[in-house]
DNA sequence: CGCTTAGTTGAAGCGAATCAAAACTAGTGG
DNA sequence: CCACTAGTTTTGATTCGCTTCAACTAAGCG
């Protein structure tokens, strides 16, 4: 859980990313070889509950997000869903889509907060990562990186306690949204609400509000309302976390 | 779950792989372009048990499963652990090592049967995929396989009940066990014991076992012995399985 | 034939789900 | 600014499914 991800070089950044919280840049400028990603990029908005792809629709454009945080969820025609993944910018939708043409998207991908992606028209990407090594690499490095974030995930769902699995979780959103370049408050803004954490560790909403309740009960996170996170004691919460 | 797998080409065959119940070849000839594997590959054997990479270790080689079953086993300091992927031949073993030189490995790879493996030395394989394509696409595609199974799986351990569970990963291992071109019987030989079964969907030995017998129970499998299913109610187990 | 290991079955305990209701938050309009 | 509402979060009481603990059976092997 929780590797530090050696700062990942950016997929596409048209505009610098900055830091939500205090401003700052969050990723230093895109190499020279992913410049010609923005000439084919189309940008796209979706508000929060939005959907981009439905499980089961045809695959049709590549994607990367290029602010805020989109989900991929499976299952759910009786209810029960699982988060299989979160998108943070600036992330790229790899393996969101099915193999060859025309395959279905195994998975749907939904807007969690206020969500800009970038659109890239399937032909014109496929071409440019052919003659270009470079971006293949990044590809193929951001698929092994999810497969071992999605093992990780495994254990977690397959042996983890309640609490375990929300310190985790925890452990997992800071790293995403604190990035050590940033060297603001130290804590971040939940961007999903109980339902959503829920849906990632594998619990139920109130399971999930009674172990936040008990973290800060126990001094290891102080809250100011539901969503914003003043501190946490990260020593202690991986300590929680379990291996 | 159990995605029929469109007859995945044969990442290296240097001899022909053949059904261990009937003895009919499992796969068609290796294509021309994976001819060159088979000069750098060094074979290994290794017996039910015994571990090719252990959790933590340096990556050494890229390797091939020729014949048998693999685990791919994480966590465990306390006991717990949780088996993130098997392997099948002619699997090969892509995300398995950790990112650029020398990092450790992110789990660890253990025979579950008499297991032999092909060796592929990291320079010279890598040399290899640089300048051949439809190998890099098959390393490609293998990665994206293993993050659609693993995502399948994460709802298994998030969401589904201990039956739903069971059934599930019957339905996998008959998939893996018992390709379409086999037209042995209707059954197959269970690789795990009930331990390392428990370890992959996240359950007890007791638990699995209780399971086991309940869809015994109901007709849905017959069995000679713990390890032999001679029968499979496939659509039955598809209903019990759920989405 | 005893020993070991794997699997099955039973009884009791516990952790998370479920059911239910109160408290809080945010958005809207008086 | 405050009242009203809709949605989210928190908390409590109870239930249920899986784990745990324990005994027993069956198969492999010196």
């Amino acid at each position: 859980m929780s590797r530090p991800a050696p700062t990942p070089a950016p997929m596409a950044a048209p505009q610098g990313q900055t830091c939500a919280l205090c401003g700052a840049p969050k990723s230093s400028a895109a190499p020279a070889e992913f410049a010609q990603l923005t000439a084919i990029a189309r940008p796209k908005t979706l508000a929060p509950g939005q959907t981009h792809t439905l499980q089961g629709d045809a695959a049709r454009d590549y994607a990367a997000v290029t602010s805020g945080v989109a989900k991929l969820v499976k299952g759910a025609e009786d209810g029960r869903s699982q988060i299989v993944g979160l998108l943070f910018a600036p992330d790229f939708l790899g393996g969101a889509m099915g193999a060859g043409d025309g395959t279905e998207a195994p998975y749907t991908i939904e807007a969690v907060s206020d969500l800009t992606l970038d659109l890239f028209p399937r032909a014109p990407f496929e071409a440019l990562v052919a003659r270009t090594p470079a971006l293949e690499t990044r590809l193929m490095d951001q698929a092994r990186d999810e497969l071992l974030l999605a093992r990780d995930w495994m254990v977690l769902l397959g042996r983890k306690t309640a609490r375990e699995r929300v310190a985790s979780f925890l452990l997992h959103v800071d790293a995403k949204m604190r990035p050590s370049a940033c060297a603001c408050a130290p804590g971040f803004e939940l961007p999903l609400g109980r339902a959503d954490i829920a849906d990632y560790v594998g619990l139920t909403i109130e399971t999930v509000s009674r172990q936040m309740s008990r973290l800060k009960k126990d001094g290891v996170i102080v809250m100011d309302g539901p969503k914003q996170v003043v501190w946490v004691d990260t020593a202690q919460l991986q300590v929680i976390a379990g291996f």
